[in-house]
DNA sequence: CGTGTTCTTGAGAGTAATCAAATAGAGTGG
DNA sequence: CCACTCTATTTGATTACTCTCAAGAACACG
């Protein structure tokens, strides 16, 4: 508990010296990043692979409409998604510095993105601290992400574990300027919901089945409806606050 | 597949625009913080906590000598193990931007580590930009590694995530400059790893017995041997490139 | 109208959790 | 030095959950 050495560095004097600044202050930083660099609008087929596993990638992309995954496929055929992707996040940054993407990139629905070339990306990072800083976030926030994501899958019940996406994509919807507090558009199936949550699509259809039946949420044609939030964060355990 | 509008930015330009090093030159370049910072020797004790969700954190911390593990503990009371540390590893620097850690992390044996003040490694980034790819890369590298356990955890049979692990643990260990191929010290308890396989300590040490039967690999009195590197590494899938 | 995909439901099999208990070892205090 | 405690490891028996296999229903698309 002891945690200072008297106050030199006082909590609002490190707040001023730290980068810290608020969610949407980098998300706004992440999403004009074509103000400052040259940019290439691209339209990717639904199915499409934007990022290919071992393919050299030269390009990160700033999504503007629709959805992605992102995903890996094991020896045995079956498929790990890793993270879903929507409107204003930023992919592919890791090929910064790995080179090779480890993970494959789908489009889901149609999309729409920019695509960055990691060099200009690179050169434009060496002199712009603010923009490296927004980088930062924007990775310790994919982290936080996966993190969530490993919590859920290696420790949570299959219906507390599909509630738990399901406020993610909502919370990350509205954070993003998209769906209501109670209900958005999800253009998955159920497979693919049922990849990213390692269950079988049989069992998830169950699971959804059960969360209907304690009418604490739907979901079917497309979109997601939340009947009892309250219900739905108590089954989750779920807390916001990485998100933001 | 096609992925170039010719040959402006070429794949060896691009090498040199970016700051595309090898594995060793980041890790050293993390390992010099405290060459550029002041820092703070500081040892724990055992099972104590250097990091407390919620604590409003001020330092980061490069492990010196000993292992520690971040982790998360749910409502149920259960665990999931996020992640090990090891000697090298540059832990809490997500405070640089998100002020709450949302992990705990606790020292599994006696830990030294260099404790760092975010504050004065926010103002160090500003005016180096070597440094601040340094910390990103640190960044891709542990998000990495939490999607590999993610992949582990949600798509693999508990034998083949069990030998994942230690295949991974030995890798970063020898990256470090720890161990052997074929051995390493290894401080862990069954419980410790059960909780980061998301197995129960019982089925964990079935499992040990197993993988001990198929005369894969051993772990007992703090030590894990590899017996058949190339067994372990078929059952597990594994490919380490992701930690380089 | 046929084909393919997604969703839904049922029945049975297999794996990992749970419950229970014995063993072994380290550390403590009398 | 020995009894005692606490933790870690190991094994067995039973339960419960999720997967697998199978098939039908709903829907979109050409």
């Amino acid at each position: 508990m002891p945690e200072d050495k008297a106050g030199v560095s006082s909590s609002s004097t490190g707040r001023n010296l730290r980068y810290l600044v608020s969610h949407s202050t980098y998300l706004a930083a992440i999403g004009k990043i074509p103000d400052t660099l040259p940019t290439h609008k691209r339209t990717f087929m639904k199915g499409h692979d934007l990022i290919h596993e071992g393919q050299r990638g030269q390009n990160a992309y700033l999504l503007r409409d629709g959805w992605a995954c992102s995903y890996r496929i094991l020896h045995d055929g079956t498929r790990q998604i890793i993270n879903f992707h929507i409107p204003g996040d930023l992919v592919g940054i890791r090929r910064l510095i790995t080179f090779a993407s480890d993970d494959n990139l789908c489009a889901i629905t149609r999309m729409e993105a920019e695509e960055i070339s990691v060099d200009d990306l690179s050169i434009a990072l060496r002199g712009n601290s603010c923009l490296a800083m927004s980088i930062l976030w924007s990775a310790f926030r994919d982290e936080a992400i996966v993190t969530q994501h490993l919590i859920d899958v290696g420790r949570r019940h299959p219906i507390n574990r599909a509630a738990h996406l399901f406020l993610e994509l909502g919370s990350r919807l509205n954070l993003a300027g998209l769906g209501t507090k109670t209900a958005f558009e999800c253009p998955l199936t159920q497979s693919l919901v049922a990849d990213a949550l390692s269950l079988t699509t049989v069992h998830f259809n169950r699971v959804l089945r059960q969360l209907r039946e304690l009418n604490a949420m739907t979901f079917h044609d497309g979109r997601v409806a939340f009947l009892d939030s309250r219900k739905l964060e108590h089954l989750a355990d779920f807390d916001s606050s990485y998100l933001r």
